[in-house]
DNA sequence: TAGGCCATCTGGTCCT
DNA sequence: AGGACCAGATGGCCTA
């Protein structure tokens, strides 16, 4: 059970004068911090309201564990180990541990950030000034890795338009427009919603896409309508396909990827973008090695 | 102005 | 014990 920054800021706000919303959103690096007063309530504090940051003011730093003095007989009396006071030197030791502790999670989440920002790099629709949004950027890159599998599996260099048609499952409207402006087409000629009264030669070329078993699903998720995608077909590649060389590499990586945790929606996604660089960068090599992918190689070329 | 996206802080859990 | 990972909460920024 955690407790919201509301519940733990009002109640040191009653306990000092500092703000912690400035505090937390101060863009607070570790100099800024270890000035600031303001922490939130510890576990170990949460629970005495009597004890505030005014009277561990005045305490000294000698740990010392909590006496039962209280003598509220109306109140049960705590089980388990004692609470110890929030001495002055607990007080910071618990300030300093924070302070590293916020400080791994920030430089976790910039690799994170800057994995997806390789990813973005290596998916279709690269642009500077119009950045994927990150949920956008890991299905193009699922979409993308499916879509570059399948014309390994096949054999066969498919049209361009039902190339695009697979990048663009399940992207929302604003990236569906972004892909197509790489590419410089019109998104409704290949929306297939938008697509009924699709051209016949059309219908032919991407069929060898959409007639792949694709399927989504969308659990009553709000709009954008970000269809999940089953992820496991993606993976369902021979090895061998990919050479021997990546035999070891696809033994152990497809069986990790087509566990149930891959299939989770954003969680663990860092786990993935080792693997996800790999295949895209293995995949594209391959279809240049191969030469005769047509409008796929200028697919490529174009971004 | 509502909604989407994001960075950050936080406490819990698991692992070494 | 400390670090990594995770998910929830929060507020800022931006855009339609």
């Amino acid at each position: 059970m955690t407790k919201s920054y509301t519940e733990e800021s009002m109640m040191l706000e009653s306990q000092t004068s500092t703000n912690w919303t400035d505090k937390c959103h101060s863009s607070s690096q570790d100099e800024r911090d270890v000035e600031n007063t303001s922490v939130p309530m510890h576990k170990d504090m949460e629970d005495d309201d009597e004890v505030g940051l005014n009277r561990l003011e005045d305490e000294d730093d000698e740990e010392e564990e909590e006496e039962e003095e209280d003598g509220d007989d109306t109140k049960p009396k705590r089980r388990g180990p004692k609470k110890k006071k929030m001495t002055k030197a607990r007080l910071q030791r618990f300030k300093l541990r924070r302070m590293k502790a916020n400080a791994r999670e920030r430089s976790r989440m910039h690799g994170l950030n800057d994995a997806l920002e390789s990813l973005r790099k290596i998916v279709p629709c690269f642009s500077k000034t119009q950045k994927l949004s990150k949920i956008e950027t890991l299905r193009l890159a699922k979409n993308y890795i499916w879509a570059l599998s399948e014309i390994l599996r096949s054999g066969k260099s498919p049209d361009l338009m039902s190339f695009v048609q697979a990048l663009c499952k399940g992207l929302s409207q604003p990236t569906t427009n972004l892909v197509a402006g790489c590419l410089q087409l019109n998104p409704r000629t290949f929306l297939p919603e938008q697509s009924q009264e699709m051209p016949s030669h059309m219908q032919t070329a991407s069929a060898s896409f959409s007639a792949l078993p694709y399927s989504y699903q969308t659990p009553g998720l709000p709009s954008p309508p970000y269809g999940t995608m089953d992820s496991s077909h993606i993976f369902h590649v021979k090895p061998h396909a990919y050479g021997s060389a990546l035999e070891p590499f696809f033994d152990t990586a497809l069986t990790d990827c087509t566990s149930p945790s891959f299939d989770g929606p954003l969680k663990k996604t860092i786990r993935l973008f080792s693997f996800t660089l790999c295949i895209v960068f293995y995949s594209a090599s391959t279809l240049r090695s191969h030469t005769q992918v047509g409008t796929g190689v200028t697919f490529f070329r174009m971004c």
